[in-house]
RNA sequence: GGGUGCUUAGCUCAGUUGGGAGAGCAUCGCCCUUACAAGGCGAAGGUCGCAGGUUCGAGCCCCGCAGCACCCACCA
């Protein structure tokens, strides 16, 4: 490393170079030393890219284990990817499309092979993406959800739950994705409001003139209705149930059936039931043992051999059967509808509702446990509301879907004789064995089940098969349980659920104690961003800044509706006319941090990464003059400074408090707090006080030697401590610093250097007297600016002590309060009378400290009285309203004594200002006049 | 239909167990002061969504209402 920072702060030619030396000196891995602290990383897809989700979880996950592996803690942090069944097998589709080839054609042996190909070339791009991010990751630890260890995991599970009777197979309705061809969970199904059609159709009695009205959002299911239902208590209708309708269209004699299902004040009170194709239909259907007529292929076209509908679309067979109703006068209306569309969220098509052969897990056994780790408060959520979410939802359990008709996954360990005899094992041999006992001597061919896992299934064994079970390892035996979850809500269901029921179950206790549940990155106008929307933004490019026509392209390209490419143009110009400047990874991360307040979703515009860029740039420029003036000077922990002055003490005492707040604020996950924190002790504090009270010091070359040194030191060690402190935001630039702000780091990285140093006194009169010296400051310059007194101009002061403030406090920092404040002179005022003095005299007071400057002019006057008389306002109002309260017997009688005292207190002080505003009011009203 | 969260300065948000309303950005003055103009000094700006209640005291607790956002659910 350099001796000397570079003039201009420049993060890109930093951050990749030290990226680069903490992964290759093996860093992240943990240190086998003190109390293992575990995260593990909600592994990505592999065929993601980073977006600003991923940036502010993973920004969030490694200030945790940054702050943890400083603090001494046996640190990992688990990183690797999912296989993501769906989304990249489409992905591999889509090229094979694009070569004019396709899955079917080369085969599942093929397939499969092809989509490993195409991980092991373009499957790192989101973990690279993460070593841009600064994430502090154990890469020789890394897995992928289909290694052979985490595949191994997976069968074990799935026989020993199907050994359990956990896992079933079974013919079910499902939700079926007629694009993907395969059967998906409810949790992959979204449903949105959109218009459609209510229609009315008249289903005739059979043997009779009569007629009962049905409503119905989907006419082409009448084809395989099997019954009409009604209320059993609904008068209107009692004639009719157990008679018969004959279905129009199909001709088929179905019955009129009593189901409390049916809501008798909507529409006509009768509903067709079609069981085949309805979830509430299948569920009557069982109930009335009604046959269960299946008309539609995988593809969601009409399958009905021999009849006028087979072969159609679903939306073809819609109009037609509207039509062919139409014409034999069975329609009673159509109306417009309002009614939730399912569709899949993968394909964005609709749903059917489909009766097919599936595996299943049985959920409500598995939920028991995992709602009790968290009643019992084993596991905490954080925020804690989300365990109301939890709730809801696991005392709701359904049975989980987890076979899918892909091919790329876990493939089911489950092998079927010719018969359909089922053998669930772990491998093909141990299949055979089940099939040998059962078959004898006699012949038998074994067939492997065709379907693959549902991906969450292998997610939900993520905390432990990725420490190395079912083998009982070092580091499962180390980090299982693990400390925290980091996570967004939206897969609460899907995947954290799952983690601790799967965790209970098989590795005997919860996968983490604290669930940490983060919000979602909006885009500055709050809306969620989204590719169609053309408001996405790429962390990368907030890190290495992109121009304006890249931005653009990269914004409009690969559109799903190219018609909306103008407009999104249009709103990023206005949005981003100079495209997007380079930011840094620490500024980005920082801006994370401060934003993660409790649970909300958090908008993100460019105002506040700018912000926080400026205070990378103030702390490089910090560090900058603190070389330039104490080179030589050894770093110290705070403990260990001699700290000769009281602006030291202070600066220690602030450093000290600053330190526990940011550990409190660990503890519970507030980043929001501990990056706030730091930004005001590092900006407000250090960098505008005690830099500049020390560029006094030094410079006065009445200070001696050794109160020099020890300034000098506790400059360059209160930076040590701070950037410390910072590190875990943002490593990068602190890291750099800390490298060159001593001579002795040897190749050492900040990340493992103490978080903090032991502590030592706060010397509360040190830290009363700067305060005292910061306000004496603070209202001259405040004086000077109320007079419009040029900043450069050095003026005379004067001051009076009219109470009991320690006048060594003046003493000691008159220096001080003369070169900050720009004083040519500071004396006393002596005992002369006040308006003889001067003509051109204006006042303020601290406390008892009344402090007068010579103007000029009194041409602001005016101004003055006007901001007096304002203050007097809000002053008479004060002392009224606790002048009140300290009247009020029942205020006296039940509020606490401090808070009286302190009443008391505030109306004394707003006593004594009044009068000394009123004093400065008749100064200064008398020599204008004179003036 | 059930549930959750939100409503505080022009904007984005803090506000810990109830005890005199805060920050950042933006705005307005004045300064290119030898770490930093990505900076310094100063100023202005709020009936805490509305309406009730509890309390000596409410931004905070309770009830109701309105608006916004999200989640869950089988209403044809």
């Amino acid at each position: 490393m350099e001796n000397k920072l570079d003039r201009i702060y420049d993060p890109h030619s930093i951050e990749q170079q030290i990226y680069q030396q903490w992964e290759e000196s093996g860093n992240f891995s943990p240190s086998d030393d003190g109390a293992p602290y575990c995260i593990m990383i909600p592994p990505p897809n592999v065929t993601g890219s980073l977006h600003m989700g991923h940036a502010f979880q993973n920004t969030l996950m490694d200030a945790l284990i940054r702050y943890h592996r400083m603090k001494g803690h046996n640190t990992l942090w688990q990183v690797g990817t999912d296989h993501a069944g769906i989304a990249t097998q489409m992905v591999v589709e889509r090229l094979l499309n694009a070569e004019g080839t396709s899955r079917v054609d080369l085969g599942r042996k093929a397939f499969t092979e092809r989509v490993w190909d195409w991980k092991a070339n373009s499957g790192g791009t989101i973990t690279n993406q993460l070593r841009r991010l600064g994430a502090s990751v154990d890469w020789t630890r890394e897995r992928f959800t289909m290694d052979d260890d985490l595949s191994y995991a997976v069968r074990e599970v799935f026989v020993s739950l199907y050994e359990d009777g956990l896992i079933y197979r079974g013919k079910r309705l499902v939700n079926w994705d007629p694009v993907l061809l395969t059967a998906i969970s409810d949790l992959e199904v979204t449903s949105e409001e959109e218009s459609g059609h209510l229609w009315h159709f008249r289903y005739p009695i059979s043997g009779s003139a009569e007629h009962v009205v049905i409503a119905t959002t989907r006419p082409e299911t009448m084809l395989g209705d099997t019954a009409v239902a009604v209320h059993p208590d609904d008068d209107r209708y009692q004639h009719l149930i157990g008679k018969t309708i004959t279905l129009p269209l199909v001709n088929r004699e179905i019955p009129i059936v009593a189901d409390h299902y049916v809501d008798p004040e909507f529409g006509s009170g009768c509903v067709k039931i079609t069981p085949a194709h309805d979830f509430n239909d299948y569920a009557v259907g069982e109930r009335h043992h009604l046959p269960i007529i299946n008309i539609m292929t995988p593809r969601a076209s009409i399958d009905l051999p021999g009849s006028r509908y087979h072969g159609m679309s679903r939306e073809t067979a819609r109009q037609e059967v509207v039509a062919d109703l139409e014409q034999s006068g069975l329609v009673e209306k159509i109306e417009a509808h309002q009614y939730k569309v399912p569709r899949g969220d993968r394909t964005g098509q609709v749903v059917e509702p489909y009766l097919t052969d599936q595996w299943f897990v049985k959920a409500g056994p598995l939920a028991q446990p995992a709602i009790a780790a968290v009643k019992t408060g084993k596991i905490r959520f954080v925020p804690k509301n989300w365990e109301r979410t939890y709730f809801e939802w696991m005392e709701n359990i359904e049975d989980w879907c987890i076979s899918r008709q892909i091919w790329w996954g876990h493939r089911i360990p489950a092998w079927y004789d010719e018969e359909g005899n089922i053998f669930v094992a772990r491998t093909a041999e141990q299949a055979n064995e089940q099939a040998k006992v059962l078959h004898g001597e006699n012949d038998f061919v074994l067939r492997q089940d065709e379907d693959v896992l549902d991906t969450w299934f292998s997610s939900a064994l993520w905390p432990f098969s990725t420490l190395g079970w079912p083998q009982s390892t070092k580091a499962y035996e180390t980090f299982y349980p693990t400390n925290v979850l980091v996570t967004g809500f939206d897969i609460i269901f899907f995947w954290v659920a799952r983690m601790i029921m799967f965790g209970l179950k098989f590795a005997d206790d919860i996968p983490f104690h604290e669930v940490y549940i983060h919000g979602l990155v909006r885009d500055s106008e709050g809306q969620k961003m989204s590719k169609s929307k053309g408001n996405i933004l790429d962390p990368l490019d907030l890190i290495d800044g992109i121009e304006l026509e890249p931005l653009l392209k990269k914004r409009t390209t690969g559109l799903m509706q190219p018609e909306l490419a103008p407009q999104i143009e249009s709103a990023t110009r206005k949005e981003f006319p100079n495209g997007i400047p380079a930011y840094g990874t620490d500024a980005l991360r920082f801006t994370f941090a401060r934003l993660a307040t409790q649970g909300r979703d958090i908008r993100f515009d460019l105002g506040q990464i700018e912000g926080y860029r400026n205070f990378c740039n103030k702390l490089w420029n910090a560090a900058r003059y603190v070389l330039m003036n104490s080179e030589q000077t050894k770093v110290m922990p705070i403990d260990q400074l001699s700290a000769n002055t009281s602006i030291e003490k202070w600066i220690i005492a602030e450093l000290q408090n600053t330190t526990r707040q940011i550990e409190q604020a660990y503890e519970i996950y507030r980043f929001d707090i501990a990056s706030k924190c730091l930004y005001e002790f590092i900006w407000d504090e250090y960098c505008a006080w005690f830099i500049e009270f020390s560029k006094i010091m030094l410079r006065n070359p009445e200070t001696d030697e050794a109160t020099k040194q020890s300034l000098r030191a506790s400059l360059v060690s209160v930076l040590d401590a701070s950037i410390r402190l910072l590190h875990p935001f943002m490593p990068f630039i602190t890291e750099q610093i800390w490298q060159t702000v001593a001579n002795d780091r040897d190749g050492r990285s900040i990340m493992f250097e103490r978080f903090s140093d032991s502590t030592v006194p706060i010397n509360e009169g040190a830290v009363a007297e700067i305060n005292w010296t910061k306000s004496v400051i603070s209202s001259i310059r405040n004086l000077r600016s109320e007079n419009d007194i040029k900043p450069g101009d050095k003026i005379v002061a004067m001051y009076q002590l009219l109470g009991d403030e320690p006048s060594s406090w003046l003493n000691q920092n008159i220096l001080l309060i003369t070169e900050f404040a720009r004083l040519s002179s500071f004396k006393p005022l002596k005992d002369a009378p006040e308006p003889a003095v001067s003509s051109h005299l204006v006042s303020t007071e601290v406390g008892d400290f009344r402090i007068y400057i010579q103007t000029g002019d009194l041409e602001h006057a005016e101004e003055q009285l006007a901001r007096l008389e304002k203050q007097l306002k809000n002053l008479e109002q004060q002392i009224k309203r606790t002048q009140s309260k300290l009247n009020n017997t029942q205020f006296l009688e039940k509020a606490p004594a401090a808070v009286i005292d302190k009443e008391r207190t505030r109306l004394l002080e707003c006593e004594k200002s009044r009068k000394l505003i009123r004093e400065r009011q008749h100064r200064l009203s008398n020599h204008s006049l004179t003036s």
